[in-house]
RNA sequence: GCACCUGUAGCUCAGCUGGAUAGAGCGCUGCCCUCCGAAGGCAGAGGCCAGAGGUUCGAAUCCUCUCAGGUGCGCCA
């Protein structure tokens, strides 16, 4: 239901009976071939660059390719004007009732108009929020989870069978620190003074988990050393936080499909078996590192370690995979972790980390390049950081001050629908300012309130017409004759309406779920325009009293804006609203 | 020193796998409610797309270099 491509695939007939016909070459490719919207409407609907891309394969002037495409162009139905204009590009104007099919299609399919085949069913996995299983997420934690839950949301959307899924960090030393703070917690329960010293997390939220463990265990661990309690209050630590963490995703509507531990690769052999993977590509040596230059560390020694050769798969320098107590690094796991999505069947594979990882997509691309031979790609989204405003004045940070602000804040201070929509009002790699106070604001400024106003307009007029004994059901209104839309607002939002499905494609290709969230600015501003119009030109209101006709190809119009709305609404996870309050 | 990201209107940012005269919001100027929600809309002013080369029919977009800001750079994940 792309408009877009289906116009495209005309050109491409076209193309080819001019070829059968002698006047263009045998040959060619036509895979630059596009079908753009212009972009000055002046310039008609739809403009192809085909006569400019084709010409000089063809030996011709691009004038003649577009005039005798044309004239092919000229005879299909849909078509009503083809201009070249220009170098050589190709303006077509297309019949209303094309329009007006858009209407209808959009009514008939309801949230699935705008669903793309493109995916073809291929399996993707996106991997989000990953955060390191020692306390609640933070902010910086939220952006990530909207974005990677948006962008599984689209690829969904456009025809992927997406799995969203969270790598738990619980095999390193940081679980480790928890466990020890936690027994801190768990003695202060038992009556006693503690003291949080360095290298340990004295956040208030692990009080809890240490009053719970005192009930379990009563002081049967106090005075105990280490060894005898470290692993079980591990696991109980861990566990206590992923529930916290899924708490806090949940607050957001955010569910995974798979968490993946990291411990789970331990002891399996899955760890050897990756390297292995590797090693038998000759990509494992054990070698000396360079000192990276400029900046070399106080404690610098040159020692050999095992080594992974990134460099073999365009990182910069090899990775250590091993300490030199022989222990693995971070990395080592992080390897098996991706070879085990490979085995597990995904065509392709998304990673959405912060932007202080910025220097970890290098190896981790090479890494799945090596060991999928390069059939799987994998993408790297990084968030850039939220920098949290109150009325215009930054908000300072400090977990010491208690002024930490955790994702659950932000969720309880603004709700979900406009913590996920804010957040996605920035290119992921651009820096994104909150603001407490605006995202709450009720004005066009505030692109959430801007689009959901936009569909509350629409509930309103549903109402008022239903009150007014009209049947506005999508069913209905299917049946709408909608000849009587002809005015070039009403158009330029039927048209709007037309590049949706184009527009989930492109967001979808370039993993860009923002790209929604702009469009839906787009589109509300296109119909509060129209909606203004009626202060002008009583007819085009969308109730018009005493002539149901007329109301009903109006409302059918900006019902399908609704349906629009709605749908983009859902990709990002925001429900549109039937009335502001 | 190296790598990655960023640099577009006074400010905050879009800009479609390279397309025509580069867009939006805020701010500024002037308009529009007897009327479906003015929580809106219309019009105007405002640009060396950081800079310099290159690729080609055509560059904000691709390549090279320079400048500026951010992030990162072997036993932290």
């Amino acid at each position: 239901m792309n408009l877009f491509a289906e116009i495209r695939t005309l050109v491409l007939q076209s193309l080819a009976d001019l070829q059968a016909e002698g006047t263009l070459p045998e040959g060619l490719d036509f895979a630059n071939v596009a079908v753009e919207p212009p972009r000055d409407a002046a310039h008609g609907d739809m403009a192809t660059n085909a006569a400019m891309v084709l010409a000089k394969p063809a030996g011709m002037k691009p004038r003649d390719i577009a005039e005798a495409l044309a004239g092919k162009l000229a005879a299909d139905p849909r078509i009503t004007e083809a201009d070249v204009a220009g170098p050589g590009f190709l303006n077509l104007r297309l019949d209303p009732s094309v329009w007006h099919g858009v209407i209808t299609g959009a009514l008939s399919r309801g949230a699935d108009f705008g669903k793309s085949d493109m995916g073809a069913g291929e399996k993707v996995n996106v991997e989000y929020v990953s955060a390191n299983p020692t306390g609640p997420l933070h902010v910086g934690h939220t952006r990530g989870a909207v974005f990677g839950d948006a962008l599984a949301s689209l690829l969904d959307y456009a025809g992927y069978d997406v799995t969203r899924e969270y790598y738990i960090n619980d095999g390193g030393a940081q679980v480790d620190t928890l466990a020890r703070s936690v027994y801190l917690r768990y003695l202060e329960a038992n009556g006693q003074e503690v003291a949080f010293e360095e290298g340990t997390y004295p956040g208030d939220y692990l009080i809890p988990v240490g009053e719970a463990l005192a009930k379990v265990y009563g002081d049967s661990l106090v005075g105990k050393p280490e060894s005898e309690w470290l692993e079980d209050i591990r696991e109980y630590a861990t566990d206590a936080m992923m529930h916290l963490i899924r708490e806090d995703l949940a607050s957001l509507g955010v569910e995974m499909d798979v968490f993946y531990s990291e411990k789970s690769l331990y002891g399996t052999g899955q760890i050897e078996g990756a390297l292995k993977a590797l090693e038998s590509q000759g990509l494992i040596y054990e070698g000396v590192l360079e000192p990276p230059k400029g900046k070399t560390p106080e404690d610098w020694e040159p020692r050999e370690q095992t080594l992974f050769r990134s460099t073999a798969h365009g990182d910069d320098v090899d990775r250590p995979v091993k300490k030199s107590d022989g222990s693995w690094t971070y990395f080592a796991p992080d390897i098996a972790y991706h070879y085990t999505k490979i085995e597990r069947g995904f065509d392709s594979l998304i990673d959405v980390f912060g932007a202080d990882h910025g220097g970890y997509v290098k190896r981790m691309k090479a890494a799945v390049s090596a060991l999928s031979g390069g059939t799987v790609p994998l993408d790297i989204k990084l968030c850039q950081l939220v920098k949290l405003y109150k009325n215009g004045e930054p908000f300072k940070m400090s977990k010491r001050a208690g002024t930490f602000i955790t994702l659950r804040d932000v969720v309880e201070q603004v709700g979900p629908d406009v913590t996920r929509f804010v957040m996605l009002t920035r290119k992921n790699d651009a820096p994104l300012d909150f603001d407490f106070d605006k995202v709450l604001e009720q004005s066009k400024e505030n692109p959430v309130f801007y689009v959901q106003y936009a569909h509350a307009r629409v509930s309103s007029v549903l109402r008022k017409a239903a009150e007014a004994g009209m049947n506005v059901e999508d069913a209905a209104l299917l049946n709408a004759d909608l000849s009587g839309l002809t005015d070039p607002a009403e158009i330029a939002v039927a048209k709007k309406i037309a590049e949706w499905p184009r527009l989930v494609e492109i967001a979808a290709r370039t993993h860009e779920p923002h790209r929604v969230a702009f469009y839906l600015y787009e589109l509300a501003s296109d119909f509060h325009a129209l909606w203004n119009r009626g202060n002008d030109k009583p007819e085009l209101r969308f109730f018009q009293e005493g002539d149901e006709a007329a109301s009903q190809s109006k409302i059918a119009l900006i019902r399908a804006v609704a349906v629009v709305i709605s749908a983009g609404l859902g990709i990002l996870g925001v429900t549109p609203v039937e009335e502001m309050r």
